[in-house]
DNA sequence: CTGAAAGCGCTTACAG
DNA sequence: CTGAAAGCGCTTACAG
C-alpha cells in the first residue's frame, strides 16, 4: 500500500533536491539548463538530471506560468472549428506555435456575440498570451480593449474597418472582382450573388465587388440577383432558400458563392434543379480547402491560401511578444493574393 | 504617465482588498460565492462585488490552477486537426467540455510516434484534468502509463484491443461488413479494398470484414483486390497508387474505401480513370461528415457518428473525474452502431 | 462575522 | 560553486 502511494505521488523539485541533498533553486537551475552560468559543477548537475529522470520528474508548467508569467499558450477563436476552413487554419497554427514551443486553446464563436465575448474573457483568464481570431461583428469592443491592454492580437479572415490592429486576410475584393470577371469573360451576363447577412468586412467586401464588376460591365440592376441569407441556416434550409432563389430568377446564368460552404450548400441545390455546371451555369466558391476539386470542371475557385494566412498570423503575432508599445504595430495589416483556380474548361 | 501605468496594472484580489480595507481572502470568499458560509454581512459582499467590477478584475486562472490543482483544461490529441473527422470531433468536444466548464488544448500527431509521445507529455505538464485520444500504436505505452497514474483517459475512433481504458468507437466490424453485404447484394463480385498501413485496431477490423465477407460469399482469394498503402502520401500520390492499382486489376467492379481521405482520393482517381459510379462500380466509404454528399448518387457510407462519438467519450471522461481507483471504470468500452447511407439508386 | 498565515510548485534575485 | 528567502496570485484551513 505504501509502495502504491510512493508511486502516485507527484514528483516536484524539493523531492529531487531532498534526494540529492541539494537545495531546490539548484535542481531548477540545472533543469533549466543554467548549470553553466550558476557555476553548478557538472558531475553535480549530472547526477540531478538523472534522479529527475529515474524519478520521473516532469515540471508543474502551471507553478512555472505563475511564477514567470508566460503560459506559453495561445487563444485561438474561430468560427466553427468544424468548419473545413477554420480547421485547416488551427492545424498551421498549431504547427507554427508548435515551433516557437507555445500550445493553443481553441473556441468556437458560432458567430454569436454573447458566445464571443465570453471566449475572450475565459481565454484572459487563462493568460494566454496572445490571440488569433476571426472576429464577429460584435467582438469589436472586446478586441479593442485588448489591445489596449497590449495583448498581442491579430484578426483573420476578416477585420474591423478603420481600427488598427494587425490582421491578415485575403484581398477578398480583388478576388471576389476576379471571379466575376471570369464568368463575364465566359459569356454569363447575369451572374447571381449568394452570401449571408452577417455584416462582416469580407463578405461586404466580396458583394461590393461583385456588384461594381458587374456594373462596369452594364449590369447596374443587380437588386434581383442576390440572395443574402441569415448565418445559421440548417443545411436543408439553405439549400431550399438558394432552390427558391434561382426558380423565382430564371434568367440566371450564373452563381457566386461567397463562402465554401454556401458553395457546398449551392452546389447541391443546383443539383436538385439538374443544372449544369458549366453547361447551364458558371459557378465560383471562395474556398482554399479542395473541397470542391472532386467536383465536375467548371467550378472556379477564388483559392483563400490558409496556409500562409496562418502562418503570417503567427509572424505577426511574435513580432508583438516583444514589442511594449501598440504604435509600432502600424501597418500589420496584410492582405494576401486571393487566387484564381480554374478547373477543366467550360 | 501614472495614469497609463495604473491603467495597465493587472488587478489583483490584493488590490481589491485593500481598496476595500479587508483581507484578501475575505476577497475570495466573496468572490467564489462564499459569503454565507463564511457569513460575510450582505453589506461588504456587494461593495467587494461592485469594486471588483469596476476596477476591472479578472481571476488569474494560473494561480487558481496552482493552489487548487485544477486547470480546467481537457487535452485532445487527435490524427490531424484538419481532417474535416476530427474537427467535427473537436467541436463536439468543445461544447461539451463549455457546458462543464473546461478549455480544451489540442494537438495533431500525425500518425507520427515521437510526436504523438511528445505532445502526452506536454500536456500533462500542462496539468490537463483529462486526455480526449485518437491513439495511434505508438502511444500504447504512454497511456497506460497515463491510466495507471489514475489520468482519466478515454479513447476515440481506435482503441488497444485487450487493454482495459476507457473508448468509445463505431463498430467497424459490423459497419464494414454491411457495407461489403451492401455491394454484394447489389450484383458486385470483385470488391477491392483500398487501406492505410498503419496496423490501427479500426483499420484492421475494417479489412478483416471485408475479407471475411468476401469469403462467405465465396471470394477467398481476395489478395489482388487489396491495395495497402503507407500513411501519408500526398494527395498525388494517394491517387496515382489507387490509379495504378485498377488498372493492373481490371475485373475489380467496386471499391470499398476504409477512411475518408481515402474515399476523396479514390473518388478523384475514379473520375481520372472515367470510371462511373455506380455504372461501372460500386463504391464505399468511412466516414460520418458529408463530404460525400454532394458526389454522384451510388456511393454509400458507412456513418461514424462522430457528435456521438464525441458526446459518449465525454461522459465516460466525466465518470472518471470522480472515480480514484480505475478498476471501476471497467466496462466503459462503448461500441456505436454504424448507419449505412445508400444515396441514390444504383 | 473577518483576518493572518500557510502553501500550491516553481524561479529569481541575492547572499555567502 | 551553492543555498535560503521571497514571491507569482490565489484558496483553504484556522484562529479569533
Amino acid at each position: 500500500m505504501i509502495d502504491t502511494v510512493a508511486f502516485m505521488k507527484i514528483i516536484t523539485i524539493k523531492d529531487i533536491a531532498r534526494e540529492a541533498g541539494v537545495a531546490p533553486s539548484t535542481v531548477s537551475a540545472v533543469l533549466n539548463g543554467k548549470s553553466k552560468e550558476m557555476r553548478i559543477s557538472t558531475g553535480l548537475s549530472k547526477q540531478i538530471r538523472e534522479l529527475a529522470a529515474v524519478m520521473g520528474y516532469h515540471p508543474n508548467h502551471t507553478a512555472v506560468s505563475l511564477r514567470t508569467g508566460k503560459t506559453k499558450v495561445l487563444g485561438l477563436i474561430v468560427e466553427d472549428i468544424s468548419n473545413i476552413f477554420f480547421a485547416a487554419l488551427a492545424k498551421t497554427i498549431e504547427d507554427e506555435a508548435d515551433t516557437i514551443g507555445f500550445k493553443v486553446l481553441y473556441c468556437s464563436t458560432e458567430n454569436d456575440e454573447q458566445k464571443a465575448k465570453e471566449r475572450i474573457r475565459m481565454l484572459t483568464q487563462h493568460q494566454v498570451e496572445g490571440f488569433l481570431l476571426t472576429p464577429t461583428h460584435g467582438m469589436q469592443e472586446e478586441v479593442i480593449r485588448l489591445a489596449e491592454k497590449n495583448k498581442p492580437i491579430v484578426l483573420m479572415d476578416r477585420y474591423f474597418p478603420g481600427i488598427d490592429i494587425p490582421y491578415v486576410v485575403v484581398d477578398n475584393y480583388e478576388g471576389a472582382k476576379m471571379g466575376v470577371q471570369h464568368l463575364i469573360a465566359k459569356g454569363r451576363k447575369r451572374v447571381a450573388f449568394v452570401t449571408v447577412k452577417l455584416g462582416q468586412v469580407q463578405m461586404e467586401l466580396r458583394k461590393q465587388a461583385w456588384e461594381e464588376t458587374m456594373a462596369l460591365h452594364g449590369q447596374t440592376d443587380t437588386g434581383k440577383l442576390l440572395l443574402e441569407m441569415p448565418y445559421h441556416n440548417r443545411p436543408e434550409a439553405a439549400i431550399s432558400s438558394i432552390m427558391e432563389f434561382l426558380q423565382a430568377n430564371p434568367g440566371i446564368d450564373a452563381v457566386f458563392f461567397a463562402t465554401n460552404y454556401l458553395g457546398v450548400y449551392g452546389l447541391e441545390a443546383l443539383k436538385n434543379l439538374q443544372l449544369n455546371i458549366p453547361g447551364d451555369l458558371g459557378v465560383i466558391c471562395f474556398d482554399d480547402h479542395d473541397i470542391f476539386r472532386l467536383y465536375p470542371p467548371g467550378i472556379t475557385i477564388i483559392r483563400q491560401p490558409v496556409q500562409e494566412i496562418a502562418k503570417v498570423a503567427m509572424q505577426l503575432l511574435m513580432e508583438q511578444f516583444g514589442t511594449v508599445h501598440k504604435s509600432s504595430c502600424a501597418g500589420s495589416q496584410r492582405k494576401l493574393e486571393p487566387e484564381l483556380i480554374v478547373r477543366g474548361s467550360s
